[in-house]
DNA sequence: GCGACAG
DNA sequence: ATCTTGTCGC
């Protein structure tokens, strides 16, 4: 955490972004950014209390982090080892539940939402959201580093586990195999599934039909990452891919199973109200 | 070196 | 993700 803390701090933000999206091209091209007055109310409070305090991720997380970009990504090679392609859920799966993080005061606050429902009935058992000061920009391929410590606090927050959760965003359909939804699989020690809405490393193999419930498999370096699935006729499809205790086919198939009339799975789609706040969200 | 890039 | 109005199609 130190270390980042001082790359941010003695650097343009926007700089520090550039740089760690893609080293060259992108260092030209900057992109705007909002969140420097938060990073800097933050570092004042850190300095102030001695220790970085709520910004501090669950240690399980993070584990061996120095806080570097490179160091980020190195966890995630030692992390995705431990992703398991092994169906283990209960099955069926009779709790399932839903995780999606947004933010508030122009991004200085992560919020993240945690819904559970019933499996069969789609009925909303339970709903809680989560509130932690916003630590890290997002820089792709290391959203977890941002959102994961809210996500987990919003689960910490439920009154039981459940047996499968859907996650919003990459499952292993990630550069080094563990997009947020394997992360946080792997962490959280849950079967989990990640449903995002586009791609973000990996190739369709193919066309895809404009079928309810047509699928193709989204590849990576000559291996199956994941799939592209049409949810919905007409609308652009959900990219699915397993984050941990699940199988590729099993991924696909519950995300299907989950889907109603709206593109979305009733999991991701009840957490994604909440934590959007936007309405056709049930809190309870 | 260039372009792509979850939320 | 978030900031925002109208608009096309089922």
């Amino acid at each position: 955490m130190i270390a980042l803390r001082r790359v941010l701090r003695d650097t343009d933000p926007r700089e520090v972004h550039a740089r760690a999206v893609d080293g060259t091209a992108a260092e030209r091209r900057v992109r705007p950014m909002r969140f420097r007055a938060s990073r800097q109310a933050q570092w004042d409070m850190e300095e102030r209390s001695g220790h970085a305090s709520l910004a501090t991720p669950p240690a399980a997380a993070f584990e061996g982090w120095d806080g570097s970009i490179a160091g980020a990504r190195a966890l995630q090679a030692r992390l995705s080892a431990r992703v398991s392609l092994q169906d283990d859920a209960a099955s069926p799966p009779r709790v399932i539940a839903g995780f999606d993080v947004g933010f508030e005061d122009g991004g200085e606050t992560t919020r993240a939402a945690a819904v559970l429902l019933d499996a069969d009935s789609g009925q909303v058992l339970h709903a809680r959201i989560a509130r932690l000061p916003t630590s890290m920009p997002y820089v792709p391929g290391l959203l977890s580093f941002r959102e994961l410590p809210a996500l987990l606090e919003a689960l910490a927050q439920l009154p039981l586990r459940p047996d499968l959760a859907f996650v919003d965003g990459q499952g292993i359909a990630h550069p080094r195999r563990l997009g947020i939804a394997a992360h946080f699989g792997v962490v959280a020690g849950l079967p989990c599934i990640g449903v995002a809405k586009k791609i973000l490393a990996g190739t369709p193999d193919g066309e895809l039909p404009d079928v309810r419930g047509a699928r193709v498999p989204l590849r990576h370096r000559g291996e199956q990452v994941g799939w592209l699935l049409r949810s919905k006729p007409r609308c652009l499809p959900l990219v699915v891919s397993p984050g941990h205790r699940v199988s590729m086919e099993t991924a696909v198939e519950m995300t299907m199973r989950q889907v109603g009339r709206y593109r979305l799975p009733e999991p991701t789609r009840q957490a994604d109200a909440l934590a959007s706040r936007r309405p056709g969200a049930t809190l309870l």
